[in-house]
DNA sequence: CGGTACGTTGAGTCATATCAACCATAGTGG
DNA sequence: CCACTATGGTTGATATGACTCAACGTACCG
């Protein structure tokens, strides 16, 4: 009944448009996704999945976004990545059949297809287009996440805070005022950066000082991209 | 006639044992790795492949220890990992089509093969299979990643300090007398580490006064397991 | 024998974490 | 409707881990 009240995603539209992923597979393989997956729903501050916790299939990411974190020995999150539409998450546990290294956590509210594993992996199998797209796929990521080790091994706080704003601006992009198109906690954002909340406190203020950006609360307003580029030492 | 003097080594052999990525391959595809790939030597300091550079086809070790470093942008080298016989690199920028996202130097002389992209391209085309466990090592290494970052943002240089030696110890192994079986400079640990050379020397010395480790130079005889791993707040 | 690379130690500095107090806001329940 | 509580944001004071700089020791190498 309530599958009723809630118009399913045209997921293959989504799936051929948004995610990069899908517009490998042919339409046999669409509809057999299409008829496989499962839709769901869930408010900001809801979890998906948990770290060390076995995945039985992977979510694609129809509206919203999402956190995908790491939880350090004394309880800190330590955010790896968000998702956005047209994103996957989870593939890493489903593909290398391991249990979740991280967990995933709304921060907007969002719509979601829950695919199982097995789909993935026959796809690997069967169409090798597509084995070789989440091969650049993993293999982006993980350069992604070559760098983001030498950041925080090398750079300073105030660089680092910096760099994610920017990257921040690039994932998200800024609306007509140039607003961050995506709100997050002074703790969120300590938590990307690797630092303490304060000191995400402190650096912001001395950024909206140096006229770099504007606060309005959880709203950030982008007034000097280059003066960040600059703080942030960002081309290598 | 170089060729010669230098046994090719059994590579069918080291790549159907040793690296768990060949086993999957028939004899076909082997004799074909054979047939294309080149043998090459690289003494301590040689360079196989430095960041920024288009890379033409990837190495399996079959020999010696190679460190996989970025560089920051003040010119200090962050390393990300070793590969050492069985191993292969610079995998990533072959499958994801990308420049080389790292640098690539000898750590203990080595011999190496090294294999054309397009060989390994078509294998993922031709070999689900291969293809899937070249899936399951990316998405690994991306957990493994993302556990470092986790590690680099929360925790001290002492805990990962302890963290590391327990890394390469079980990466590498200790001698009958539990000497480490891999011998870096101080730099090379600080840079592993994420810090500086200075922090490295004195914390050594602190493990030294407290019976953890006894220290020869660049030989390090690990003393106490469990104090390392009391130390590195390992189990997460 | 001088040169080069590496290792060690000490002293001083600074960025960042920690601790504590306080304010603002919003949601809750009586 | 108002106290009550929880959550998040801010600021100040203080502590300290880790870096930097500098000097010096050591070992190997041509």
């Amino acid at each position: 009944m309530k599958q009723q009240e809630i118009p399913t995603p045209f997921c293959d539209k989504c799936s051929m448009e948004n995610g990069a992923l899908f517009k490998y597979l042919n339409r046999d393989e669409v509809d057999k996704i299409n008829f496989e997956k499962e839709f769901r729903q869930f408010k900001r501050g809801e979890i998906l999945y948990t770290e060390g916790s076995r995945i039985s299939g992977f979510y694609c990411i129809h509206t919203g976004i999402i956190k995908v974190f790491k939880t350090g020995f004394d309880g800190k999150e330590q955010i790896i990545r968000f998702a956005k539409p047209g994103e996957i998450i989870a593939y890493r546990s489903v593909l290398s059949n391991e249990v979740a290294c991280t967990s995933a956590k709304v921060i907007e509210d969002c719509q979601v297809c829950f695919i199982p594993s097995e789909i993935l992996i026959s796809l690997v199998k069967s169409n090798s287009t597509y084995a070789h797209e989440l091969l650049k796929l993993a293999c982006h990521e993980l350069g992604e996440a070559n760098s983001f080790i030498t950041d925080i091994a090398q750079k300073t706080v105030r660089e680092r805070l910096a760099e994610i704003l920017l990257l921040l601006v690039h994932d998200f992009g800024l609306d007509s005022q140039n607003f961050l198109q995506i709100s997050l906690t002074r703790e969120e954002l300590a938590n990307i950066v690797g630092t303490a909340t304060e000191s995400v406190i402190r650096l912001l203020s001395e950024f909206k000082t140096d006229k770099l950006v504007e606060l309005n609360g959880r709203k950030i307003r982008i007034l000097n991209i280059k003066g960040l580029e600059k703080i942030s030492n960002i081309f290598n």
